[in-house]
DNA sequence: GGGTGTGTTCAACATATCTGAACGCATGCG
DNA sequence: CGCATGCGTTCAGATATGTTGAACACACCC
């Protein structure tokens, strides 16, 4: 806990260099490409610096080069499946992820709670009706269906729901009376999430179609909160009702996986630590 | 000592930094998290400067520090995640992909073809027996199925196959028909090239396991390549058989919404080019 | 032809990176 | 306990290195 200083900067950067270049890569990736100059005029810096660093992340193989224009490369999306196909936490839930979408006919997903964001790693399914969501998304804990779940999952642990001076929850709220004042904010929160205790999961009803989302927690032994996993069905699936209680069967057999995964790898070695992830 | 090798710069890297911390990035990835020290004696590099390099992709999000040991963060599948969701293939493929995966009950995949590589950017369905394949993985288009197939359909467009190994780029010359110069050394692949032509797709049986997998390109209008579409049946699956023909139903209702999405966005501008993938 | 608009190169400078040693701070072991 | 060893972190100086602006090559379009 460190705390923070009066320096704008958290922490001073020792590598000014790279965090251009990072800067320049980032860039390129939400204008979807662009040339030099365009880089150098949007971010402020010379054309020949912009080169420097374009040519040396085509080196690198993180951006490719054609036609005077610059796009980053499949190089990313390499290195991020890497990171996602060897974390215990896919490998336990693709299989549950497959039974299930393949019998809602929906559109599963997979989070990874990182800090007081969630961030989808694993979609399985597809429906063009529903809302898309990208790979690797990362969304506030408080926006998303998938966030109450995992700080309602939380609370279970100690006995109290978290409050660790974010706000833990105020919009969307599918169900709400809008006469909720100041004192009884609090209630209504902690209504909400022990509803989602006694059911296990949350429903959140798409806001433009019909289609309904039901969300679970995956959380470890000791009641901490490693990721959510989700189901979209679409309105007019067969049988809504029953994706929700087919999602309780997958959380519960991905997090049985995941706990013996952990057992077989009980080696303290400080590596691999998918328990704090909380940048 | 031996000046014959004089530098043979691909070509001249400019930013040495960025090079380093790419480095130590790709070493994080390699070695699933390290701790400094440690990246220091194997990459040769001083404690305090691979410190302030991690410190640096700390606070640019591509790294999480947690006790004591750097991982790579999320970040990177977030902006591969994006690049690959944005690409009109995978936006033209994911119907088919998922329908494919549901009435075949195999494990379907998207490679994008780069230069002389393919790169798998999607996958859809899961079956444990199926040999694993990680998300952005490049793989020579010599040693996948999908890569045989990719270089036959190129070769439907202009009667040759390419061969040039290097220069795979530009496709400007729609009718460069040198004359097939070359004897029959090549007969033997020609004649596989044909009888892929002919079949519209390949199949290879599963090394190890008894599954068949049936691959199909996935070209533009003007016959080059894009990508390939891949579905993998396990051996005990219901009938394997139509799984070749469902996919090739597949491949065609892609490329045509590939070029219905093309002629909508026919303006020229430069960027957005996914036609010269060839790093 | 000369006018833009690109991307690219180059030498000189001054900036920012690298370094090695020293500092906290744990843990382990005699 | 107290020394020893391992880790990550900090700091000031020296040196390598990135940055800069101008000049180059090239393509395009009035």
């Amino acid at each position: 806990m460190d705390r923070s200083l009066r320096m704008t900067e958290p922490s001073r950067n020792r590598v000014g260099t790279t965090e251009k270049s990072l800067t320049i890569l980032e860039h390129l990736q939400q204008e979807d490409g662009a040339g030099v100059t365009e880089v150098a005029t949007t971010l402020d810096m010379s054309k020949s610096t912009v080169h420097s660093h374009l040519t040396t992340l085509v080196d690198c193989g993180y951006v490719t080069h054609h036609d005077k224009q610059y796009h980053v490369s499949t190089k990313l999306l390499r290195l991020g499946g890497r990171l996602r196909d060897q974390s215990p936490l896919y490998q336990a839930a693709r299989i549950e992820m497959k039974s299930l979408a393949a019998e809602t006919d929906g559109v599963v997903r997979l989070y990874l709670k990182e800090g007081d964001d969630a961030t989808m790693i694993a979609q399985e399914g597809y429906h063009p009706g529903i809302r898309e969501r990208h790979l690797g998304e990362r969304t506030p804990l408080t926006e998303s269906i998938a966030g109450p779940v995992m700080l309602a999952e939380h609370g279970r642990s100690d006995g109290e729901y978290s409050d660790d001076g974010e706000e833990a929850d105020d919009a969307g709220n599918p169900d709400d009376d809008g006469t909720v004042t100041h004192s009884e904010i609090d209630e209504a929160v902690r209504d909400r999430f022990d509803r989602i205790h006694r059911r296990g999961y949350a429903v959140e009803t798409g806001a433009t179609g019909s289609d309904r989302t039901f969300a679970g927690a995956l959380s470890r032994r000791d009641g901490t909160v490693m990721g959510a996993l989700t189901v979209t069905v679409p309105g007019d699936a067969a049988s809504p009702l029953s994706a929700g209680d087919r999602l309780l069967e997958a959380v519960e057999r991905v997090e049985l996986s995941l706990t013996s995964w952990y057992d077989s790898h009980a080696t303290f070695s400080p590596k691999h630590s998918w328990h704090v992830h909380s940048n």
